[in-house]
DNA sequence: CTAATTCCTTGATCTGGATCAGAAAGTAAA
DNA sequence: TTTACTTTCTGATCCAGATCAAGGAATTAG
């Protein structure tokens, strides 16, 4: 038994990839048994967060990146003046701190919204793996492409829609991102306040809540404190624009 | 002399990594000079775009990202609503088409805003390539990381800026550009118009006019036309948030 | 259990920036 | 050159959503 296997032994979680049932999603999609297993050797699982501890800090050095294993993140930046700003939320399968790669620092904190575990993959070792796996290399490339192009649909949300539209919009992602584990599209809880997804939407919590209750008396959501049943899918997605997935639109 | 070399003496640009001025901002980078001729025989210098013609359109097929020599290219989505929202200028040395990686499909319009040439970077031998070379495997990591980063400066901006610290940062953060080129930090020309500064920013061309009116009133910068001269520095920085690079905020 | 917080909702009011309108200045085509 | 178009600027008006205020519901602490 190597001094490695040791340790993963010692460890309180001791789950692997291969028997992860996010596997699918997460890094380990498209690799080999074999490669799973090499991958799986680098990582470490951590024992859980619990509601409103750190991962890591604004400014902290940049070491790991994080897959979501259960529960919630936020990541956040503050502001000049000292206010917080949600930068995303992170779901089970999703990787986060792949901004820290650049400067070496964490350039947000990431922050649990209820329990949470994660598992730790410590950057310099997957990059090393990168090499003898293209696929996984591959992969670490989809995964941040990906999230360039979700940061940029949240610049046009930011940028361009009103608050019935920023709201619906946010709801359907949440919806798509459960879909895509293989829970229901329809009914799912929040695991963030009001106030936070005003302050990731760009706003006050008034408004959001102004605006949920609207979509509740129009019959297009159904919403019991943080518990959230989509009723009228078709019209919440016109709300969002039916256009929203970009391929569809001819061009000019 | 190979079929490629012999392509390359058609082409009618055949500049090379080693003679560009850019070589120290753009991928070369941190790379050995043998790494860099390689790097230099799988990219293909295009002839120039003129002003307004597409570099690649919103649905496209990828294949590959593409580095600014000269000129600017601005890429945008067009909305549901058929309104165009910008998400991004670029600017020589940086890389357009990245988010085109993970569907393969490049999901915004790059266009150019004046005459532009670029270095087209086939994905694939790229791709290929960092597999021989891991300074340039990390080099690009770090691309792709900084430009996770940059846009959520961007979403922090669209979320939480007031008009004035919208343009305030644009100038600034254009300012920064031009000097890690090597060109004067208060001194340049805008080659995007007042319309596409209030569409990336998320505010009405109007408004665009009225702030850099009234900072030119309060001697913050000097305008005519296009040309912009920063003359008050500090207190720019200042009415964007001293704190705007992250790394300097205690934790909290 | 109660008390203390924090979170959510609703109403009333205010305001920054959008929208509307039109003049002036560029720019380009003819 | 003139004509047409685009861009920029400025003023007047309007409104979506912020802010202020306050009561109720839910969580958490003790």
């Amino acid at each position: 038994m190597s001094a490695h296997t040791q340790s993963r032994f010692n460890s309180t979680l001791t789950s692997q990839c291969q028997n992860c049932s996010l596997s699918a999603l997460c890094l380990p999609l498209a690799l080999a048994d074999e490669d799973i297993t090499k991958l799986d050797q680098i990582i470490e699982r951590k024992k859980p967060l619990k509601k409103g501890e750190f991962l890591f800090r604004q400014g902290d050095v940049f070491d790991s990146v994080y897959a979501v294993r259960s529960g919630t993140l936020k990541t956040f930046n503050i502001t000049a003046y000292g206010e917080e700003q949600i930068t995303g939320f992170y779901c089970p399968s999703e990787l986060v701190g792949l901004s820290g790669i650049d400067s070496n620092a964490y350039p947000v904190s990431a922050k649990a919204l209820e329990t949470t575990t994660v598992c730790e993959i410590p950057f310099s070792h997957l990059e090393e793996l990168s090499s003898q796996i293209p696929s996984l290399k591959h992969q670490i490339f989809k995964v941040m492409s990906r999230k360039i192009s979700d940061d940029q649909q949240m610049m046009v949300l930011l940028g361009k829609k009103n608050a019935d539209e920023k709201v619906a919009s946010f709801l359907l992602n949440l919806s798509n991102r459960f879909k895509k584990r293989g829970y229901s599209a329809t009914s799912f809880r929040l695991s963030m306040s009001r106030g936070e997804i005003g302050n990731y939407l760009g706003l006050a919590v008034e408004t959001v809540s102004r605006v949920i209750t609207r979509f509740q008396k129009n019959e297009l959501i159904h919403v019991d404190g943080k518990e959230i049943e989509i009723v009228d899918l078709p019209e919440m997605q016109k709300l969002v624009g039916v256009a929203s997935d970009c391929g569809k639109i001819a061009h000019i």
